[in-house]
RNA sequence: GUCCCCGUAGUUCAACGGAUAGAACGACUCCCUUCUAAGGAGUAGAUCGAGGUUCGAUUCCUCGCGGGGACACCA
């Protein structure tokens, strides 16, 4: 990475413990890449930060440039990738890349294609669990199951493309309250109980019950039984509507039923937690001190009516997790679990669970006719995230949650949606990228590779597509350390806007045959980035639009 | 009441403590005899308020004000 390589020489250089950060800035006049290493150790050397910042730059400028050895590495030195270095008040140092430079990195990238921007993994790879989505099978999946979903998705391929070793988990709840409550709501559908605050009201629910009396009629004694049959229909539709419908996939779908409760790790658990110590008897409740891990209060593992919570099969789920070998966990989980972290991180920690991250992602509010609407599951008033799908299609859906932060509360308004399908940013970004595949595919030009004459593209049109790029390797490392996919979904905006600005600037077809090869380069090259960026994103390249 | 998240153009969202706060949609001007105009060029338009920290604050801290969410022997 070319970014990379200017933080190792000023690395190399600065001695003082100081975060040397290197940004490319906005505007075009402080150069390619940026950095304010000079104005952040002014104060503790007790010197100007112009004075400090000539004195980093007059390192490079001694220096000849050395012979060229193809694509720019970690071990590049400076001079074999600036053209300029400028230091400017109050003390920001701009760096320029070389033309030539730029142009290696264009054929490390149609060396590599999809697998430029891969991230070289020293040591050994990581084992990471990544559980999102998890929505208990009471019912159709929210917008907000959706987000976290795609969310889930991509984060997950971008840390695969990273070099980790990762497994795409849904965690299925498929017994205990919920389900039982389930049985119970569908009792009282059909009269059989009275209602409850508490049930489940969808219309979904009717819809299944419909022609299920004999069925509904024999469980009546059996709420669980029944709850757990209709589940395992409503898990069927997740699941549909998560593989086919958007895309979301999984490696692994965990039932608490079989795989928790089952193979005892209820049992293994309280072992685990028994052995620390932190486990007392409180009110004929079994209770877990998770106060001393920065808990807010200590929680219950088993009732006094003898049934383990929620919360130790979840303890449970950990070990069984780590059981099978992973130290690292990430989770996904909507902004109604927020008050759940603290407690979960406590049981992490007791159970011996190295690392587990926890990613909260805000509410979806939905907006129609300039009014919120209100959703509750239980009430069966929401929008399922299945007609969102149906109603603007995967790549929208998908494409406008991903360019979100997860910490963003985002209003989404449907009608809308559909309305604007048709100027959505997915479809700028797509075409775009059929632009690139046209021309390539009408080129009848020879392009072989060593016929090339990269020095050809000397445009500023061609030297900021180039610079561009190259920043696609430092984008997918920003998005990986960040957890944040909405940085590669933003940078493809920024590629696709480059590139419309190329393609209506500067030809291909029709130039002079030495300058058409060479573009032809560059455009095969922003076919592959798109290629890459459009598998990282899941969003689907299309041939024509 | 306690805790958490959010507050940025008309709207939906960006912006490791950095330089002139970016896009998209909407509004207004232009640009199709040219590899797909689902495009390009341009104009207008924003950091909730008050303090503080510092060379420098949308970002960090405190206090307000507004919006959302969480606070079970439920899951």
């Amino acid at each position: 990475m070319i970014k990379s390589i200017i933080e190792n020489y000023l690395k190399k250089i600065i001695k003082e413990p100081v975060a040397i950060e290197v940004f490319a800035p906005e505007q075009e006049q402080f150069g390619h890449y940026s950095t304010s290493v000079a104005l952040k150790l002014a104060k503790e050397k007790k010197q100007s930060p112009m004075e400090i910042a000539n004195k980093i730059v007059s390192g490079v400028k001694g220096q000849p440039r050395r012979q060229r050895v193809g694509a720019p590495t970690e071990t590049s030195e400076m001079s074999d990738i600036v053209s300029k270095i400028e230091v400017v008040p109050p003390g920001f140092i701009n760096f320029w890349i070389s033309p030539e430079a730029l142009q290696d990195e264009l054929k490390e990238i149609l060396k590599k294609k999809e697998k430029y921007g891969r991230l070289n993994v020293k040591g050994k790879i990581s084992k990471v669990q990544l559980e999102y989505v998890s929505a208990n099978p009471t019912g159709p999946l929210t917008l907000a199951n959706g987000r976290g979903g795609f969310f889930g998705d991509v984060l997950s391929n971008i840390l695969e493309f990273s070099g980790c070793k990762i497994e795409r988990e849904y965690y299925v709840n498929d017994t205990g309250n919920q389900i039982f409550t389930l049985g119970r709501s569908i009792l009282a559908l059909r009269g059989l109980i009275d209602s409850e605050e508490k049930f489940y009201k969808g219309q979904y629910l009717k819809k299944w019950a419909e022609g299920k009396s004999a069925l509904i009629k024999r469980f009546a004694n059996n709420p669980l039984k029944l709850g757990q049959l209709a589940a395992k229909d409503f898990l069927a539709e997740i699941k549909k509507v998560l593989n086919k419908g958007a895309d979301i996939c999984f490696d692994r779908w965990t039932s608490e039923d079989k795989h928790i409760h089952k193979k005892s790790f209820i049992t293994k658990t309280m072992e685990v937690f028994n052995r620390t110590g932190l486990v007392y008897e409180k009110e004929g409740a079994v209770w877990l001190k998770t106060s001393k891990y920065g808990d807010d209060k200590d929680r219950v593992l088993i009732t006094s009516d003898g049934l383990p919570t929620y919360f130790l099969a979840d303890a449970g789920h950990f070990l069984e997790t780590k059981s099978r070998g992973f130290n690292s966990k990430i989770m996904i989980l909507g902004p109604d679990h927020y008050g759940y972290v603290k407690r979960i991180q406590a049981a992490a920690k007791i159970i011996g669970l190295e690392k587990l991250e926890i990613i909260i992602t805000q509410a979806v509010r939905l907006i129609k006719d300039n009014q919120e609407v209100k959703m509750s599951k239980r009430k069966g008033e929401f929008v399922a995230f299945e007609e969102l799908l149906k109603e603007v299609g995967k790549d929208i859906a998908r494409f406008f949650f991903l360019m979100h932060s997860p910490d963003s509360h985002m209003d989404f308004d449907l009608s809308l949606a559909k309305e604007q399908s048709m100027k959505n940013p997915v479809y700028y970004l797509q075409y775009a990228a059929v632009r690139a595949q046209s021309i390539l595919n009408k080129s009848n030009v020879k392009n072989k590779m060593s016929n090339a004459n990269l020095n050809l593209l000397n445009t500023p049109e061609d030297i900021n597509l180039m610079r561009l790029l190259a920043r696609f390797p430092e984008s997918v490392e920003e998005s990986r350390n960040k957890y944040s996919p909405q940085i590669l979904a933003r940078y493809s905006l920024d590629l696709a806007r480059e590139f419309h600005n190329f393609y209506e600037r500067e030809r291909i077809i029709g130039e002079a045959p030495e300058l058409a090869v060479a573009r032809l380069q560059l455009i095969k090259a922003v076919r592959i980035v798109f290629g890459n960026l459009f598998n990282l994103l899941d969003v689907s390249y299309p041939k024509k639009m």
